[in-house]
RNA sequence: GCGAAAGUGGCGGAAUUGGCAGACGCACCAGACUUAGGAUCUGGCGCCGCAAGGCGUGGGGGUUCGAGUCCCCCCUUUCGCACCA
C-alpha cells in the first residue's frame, strides 16, 4: 500500500486528485505524506477508457479540461525490461519508454524501497539510505519543489539484456516505488535526471543516439563525428539514430522503439507495455458527513462487504467531534458494534465515511428518482432523463468530480444500471466572479488578514488602476492584492443584499450576464450596474407610454392595414431580434442576448410614431416588439417582466397567461435593403444600398456606379470584381 | 521544463467563422432640459490629420481580390502538470 496523502489541517486522508499541486483542494494546507491503510476505488482498472472516451467529448467539453484529464491519467507507451541480477536468480523489471537507448544504460536505478534492495550485500546501508528518503518524502514539501538526487550503489550489478554489458544497480531517490515497476535503466545521455544522477557520482555517459542529418545519413556509423564523440553538457532527449548500439546501429528511434521490444519479448526478457500516472481513487476519510464505507470486520471471518439487502449504512444521529483527527464514527458505539454477516459474530464497522466526490460522483443520476429506497435509482427513469445535456461547473473540478464521474459512470455501465459510456455530454466550465483584494501593509502571504473592500477607500487614476487604497476611519495604507474569486476567506465578497437593496435583483443579473461571456472570470466593478438599470428603466418608461394606446392594437398583422417602411423594419428588427435570441440561449450567449435586446429597445426608440395618433399598423409592429422584447427578458429579469406583462393587459403571470417565448418568422427576419460595402483593391471606398433580393450583377452594377467609387476606378483598368451577395464588392483595378 | 488556452479602443466585450473591425454597454466629452444633477434626453467618442486621406486587432513574414479570423517564426499573459522513467 502506497502511503496516501494527509491534510494536517482537516486531519484526515485525500485522494491524488485531492492534493493536486500538493496542497489540499478544500483549505490550501500543505499535504503530508502518511502510511495509513485505505480503501481504494480501482479507478486505474478505467484508465484506457477514460481515456479513449475523450474522443466522445471532443467538441462539447472544453479542449482545457480534456487536457488536463489526458495529462493527469498520463499515458506512456513503452516497455518492460527485465535484467538479470548477477550472481542471484533474480531479474529486475525496469519500465522504459525509451528502449532505443538502452545501449547507453550505464546503471539500473530502483526506488529505496524495492524489495531487491534486500538482496544487496549492502543492505544496511541502503536501508539507512532508504530510511532518510523516506523520512524526507513524508514530509510536507513546497508544491513543485524538486529535490536533489541522491543514491547509493547497492553493490549488486545487472546484466543488460541487449549488450550482455553489467552495470551498477543503484537506489535513487528520483525513481518512485508507486510508478511502472519501480526501476529504471540509467541513460544519461539521453535522459536528463539520469544525466544529472550521473553527474554527481561520476558515472560513466555514453551517447547512443545521434541528431539525424539529412544530409549525412552515415553519421550513425562515424563515430568519429564531432557530434556523436564531442563530451555532452546535456542530455539529447530527442528521437534520433541508433549509434553504438551493436546491431541496431543506424535505426532510427521510432524504429527501434517498436522492434527493440518486440526483440525482447520474443527473446523472453522484455514485454510492450503501458503505464498511467493516475493512481487508484483513495475514498476513505476520517470525516463524519459522507456515506459511511459499507464494510465489516470480523475476527473470525475477516473483511466482509456489508450485504445489499443492508444498505445503505446510514450515518448515527450524534458523534463526538474531538477536532483530534480521529474519525468521529469511531467514538459511537452503537455504530461501530455490529455482527458479522456471515458467521453472526460479534464485529466492526469501518469507521471512515467516503470521499465526498463519491456521492457527487453520481448525484444526478439519484435525483432522476430520489425517493426509491429499494435501489439507488429506477434504470427506466434514469434513461430518461441522462446522459446530462449541457452540464455547468467550474474548471477547478476538471480531475476531479469530472474525472470521477466519468469514472462511475462507466462503472455503473458494467454492472447494468446505465447503458452509455459518458455522464456529461456537453460541459460548460463557467467563470468566476473575481475582485481585488486588500490586506494591511507589511503582511506576508502567510499571515495576511484580508480586509473587506467596503471598509477600503480606494482611489483609482483615470485607467481604472489603483493609485491610493486607505483603510477607512484611520486611512492607514492598504495594500491591493491580486484579482482573487470573491470569497469568504479572501474577504473580497460583494453583499447580494446590498446589490438588490440599490439596483434591484434584476438589474444585478442583468448586469453580471451582460458584462461577459459566462466562460469568463468576471472582474466585479459596480460601474457596469447603472447600463443595467438604465436599461431596464427605459423598458419600463416605454411600456408606460405605450400602454394606453396599445389597448387599441389590431389583433393580427391582417387587420393592421398597410405597414410602411419603418413599420417594416422595425418587425424586421423584432423578428431579427428574436432569432438571435433565441441562438444565443441555445449556445450560452447570454451577453450577446442582452445586447440583442437592449438593440431592440433602440429600434423602438427610433422608431418615428408617437403613441399620441397611431396608426394601427404602428400600434400593431409597436406591440409586437415590446411584448417580444419583454418576454424575451423574463428569463433574465423576471419581476421587471412580469410587471410589464401585466402592464401591457395580461391578467396574470407570464407563464400562467399562457404565454410563450416568441417565434420569429425567418421572412420578417429578413431586410428588405442590405447596405453593401464596396471596396478598391480591398478598400473601403464607398457604400450602396440594394434590395436584399439583388442579384449578383445587379450588385456590382450599383457597385460601379456609386460616385465615391468611380472616383477610384476613374481610367483605370478593372481586372475583376468580386461580389459577396448581400455584403460586399471588390473592385481590382490596375494602373 | 512539458502541455493548453488567449492577446481587439481608456474598460467589459462584439464580429453571421475568410467579407464594412470595434455591435452592445461602461467611462469620458459636448449640448439640451433644469434652482440643482451622480436624473433624463440629443450628439460625439480607435489613432494621426484642418481636410483629403493614411494607419490600425501583441510583433514580423506568408497565402488571398480580401486576414482579427488561415499558415510559419517570435513576444507576452493566464491556466494546468511537474523527478511519471
Amino acid at each position: 500500500v502506497p502511503p496516501v496523502n494527509w491534510c494536517p489541517a482537516e486531519s484526515t486522508v485525500l485522494s491524488n486528485e485531492q492534493s493536486s499541486g500538493g496542497v489540499c483542494w478544500r483549505c490550501g494546507a500543505v499535504v503530508e505524506k502518511r502510511d495509513i491503510e485505505q480503501w481504494f476505488f480501482r479507478i486505474t482498472a478505467y484508465a484506457e477508457q477514460l481515456l479513449e472516451d475523450m474522443r466522445e467529448l471532443e467538441g462539447g467539453w472544453p479542449e482545457r479540461v480534456l487536457t488536463m484529464q489526458r495529462n493527469w491519467i498520463g499515458r506512456s507507451e513503452g516497455a518492460y525490461i527485465e535484467f538479470q541480477v548477477k550472481d542471484t536468480d533474480e531479474r529486475v523489471r525496469v519500465f522504459t519508454t525509451r528502449i532505443d537507448t538502452i545501449y547507453g544504460a550505464n546503471a539500473v536505478v530502483v526506488a529505496p524501497d524495492h524489495p531487491l534492495v534486500e538482496r544487496s550485500p549492502l543492505k544496511e546501508d541502503v536501508r539507512r539510505f532508504a530510511e532518510r528518503v523516506r523520512a524526507a518524502s513524508m514530509q510536507a514539501r513546497e508544491p513543485g519543489a524538486v529535490e536533489e538526487k541522491e543514491g547509493i550503489n547497492t553493490g549488486l550489478l545487472a546484466v543488460n539484456p541487449f549488450s550482455g554489458e553489467p552495470v551498477p544497480v543503484w537506489a535513487g531517490n528520483y525513481v518512485l516505488m508507486e510508478y511502472g515497476t519501480g526501476a529504471v535503466m540509467s541513460v544519461p545521455a539521453h535522459d536528463e535526471r539520469d544525466f544529472e544522477f550521473a553527474q554527481k557520482y561520476s558515472l560513466p555517459i555514453k551517447r547512443v543516439i545521434g541528431r539525424v542529418s539529412h544530409d549525412q545519413p552515415a553519421i550513425a556509423h562515424d563515430p568519429t563525428h564531432p557530434d556523436q564523440s564531442a563530451a555532452m553538457d546535456q542530455a539529447f532527449t530527442e528521437y534520433g539514430v541508433l549509434i553504438h548500439s551493436g546491431d541496431w546501429s543506424g535505426k532510427l528511434s521510432q524504429d527501434a522503439v517498436r522492434e527493440m521490444a518486440e526483440f525482447a519479448e520474443a527473446r523472453g526478457f522484455g514485454e510492450r507495455a503501458v503505464t498511467y500516472r493516475l493512481r487508484d481513487w483513495g475514498v476513505s476519510r476520517q470525516r463524519f458527513w459522507g456515506a459511511p464505507i459499507p464494510i465489516i470486520y470480523c475476527d473470525k471471518c475477516g473483511v466482509v462487504p456489508v450485504p445489499e439487502k443492508d444498505l445503505p449504512v446510514v450515518l448515527p444521529e450524534r458523534a463526538e467531534f474531538t477536532g483530534a483527527g480521529q474519525s468521529p464514527l469511531a467514538g459511537v458505539p452503537e455504530f461501530v458494534n455490529t455482527v458479522c454477516p456471515k458467521c453472526e459474530g460479534a464485529a466492526r464497522r469501518e469507521t471512515d465515511t467516503m470521499d465526498t466526490f463519491v456521492d457527487s460522483s453520481w448525484y444526478f443520476f439519484r435525483y432522476c428518482d430520489p425517493q426509491n429506497d429499494s435501489a439507488p435509482f429506477d434504470k427506466e427513469k434514469v434513461a430518461y432523463w441522462t446522459p446530462v445535456d449541457q452540464y455547468v461547473g467550474g474548471v477547478e473540478h476538471a480531475v476531479m468530480h469530472l474525472l470521477y464521474t466519468r469514472f462511475w459512470t462507466k462503472f455503473m455501465r458494467d454492472i447494468g444500471l446505465v447503458n452509455f459510456d459518458e455522464p456529461v455530454k456537453r460541459l460548460m466550465t463557467q467563470g468566476m466572479v473575481v475582485a481585488e483584494t486588500f490586506y494591511r501593509e507589511g503582511e506576508t502571504a502567510g499571515s495576511k488578514v484580508y480586509i473587506n473592500p467596503s471598509d477600503v477607500d480606494v482611489v483609482r487614476d483615470d485607467k481604472g488602476r489603483v493609485s491610493s487604497a486607505t483603510l477607512v476611519g484611520d486611512g492607514q495604507p492598504v495594500t491591493v492584492g491580486p484579482f482573487e474569486k470573491m470569497s469568504k476567506s479572501a474577504n473580497n465578497g460583494v453583499d447580494p443584499n446590498e446589490m438588490i437593496k440599490a439596483y434591484g435583483a434584476d438589474a444585478t443579473r442583468l448586469f453580471i450576464l451582460f458584462a461577459a461571456p459566462v466562460e469568463n472570470d468576471l472582474r466585479w466593478q459596480e460601474a457596469g450596474i447603472d447600463g443595467a438599470l438604465r436599461f431596464l428603466r427605459r423598458v419600463y418608461n416605454f411600456v408606460h407610454r405605450w400602454r394606453e394606446a396599445l389597448a387599441g392594437a389590431p389583433k393580427d398583422a391582417a387587420a393592421a392595414g398597410e405597414f410602411n417602411a419603418e413599420a417594416r423594419a422595425l418587425r424586421q428588427a423584432t423578428h431579427r431580434t428574436i432569432e438571435r435570441v433565441t441562438n444565443d440561449f441555445e449556445g450560452l450567449r447570454y451577453n450577446t442576448a442582452v445586447a440583442a435586446l437592449m438593440e431592440l429597445l433602440n429600434s423602438l426608440g427610433d422608431f418615428k410614431a408617437e403613441p399620441r395618433s397611431p396608426s394601427p399598423a404602428e400600434l400593431f409592429v409597436v406591440r409586437e416588439a415590446l411584448e417580444a422584447l419583454v418576454l424575451m427578458l423574463a428569463p433574465f429579469c423576471p419581476h421587471v417582466a412580469e410587471e410589464l406583462w401585466e402592464a401591457m393587459g395580461h391578467a396574470g403571470g407570464i407563464l400562467s397567461s399562457g404565454a410563450r417565448w416568441p417565434a420569429f418568422d425567418k421572412e420578417l427576419a429578413r431586410r428588405e435593403e442590405v447596405e453593401i460595402a464596396v471596396q478598391v483593391n480591398g478598400k473601403l471606398r464607398g457604400r450602396v444600398n440594394v434590395s436584399a433580393g439583388a442579384t449578383e450583377d445587379e450588385t456590382r452594377a450599383a457597385a460601379l456606379s456609386d460616385e465615391r467609387v468611380r472616383a477610384w476606378t476613374e481610367g483605370k483598368q478593372i481586372v475583376k470584381t468580386v461580389v459577396v451577395p448581400g455584403r460586399l464588392v471588390n473592385v481590382v483595378v490596375k494602373g
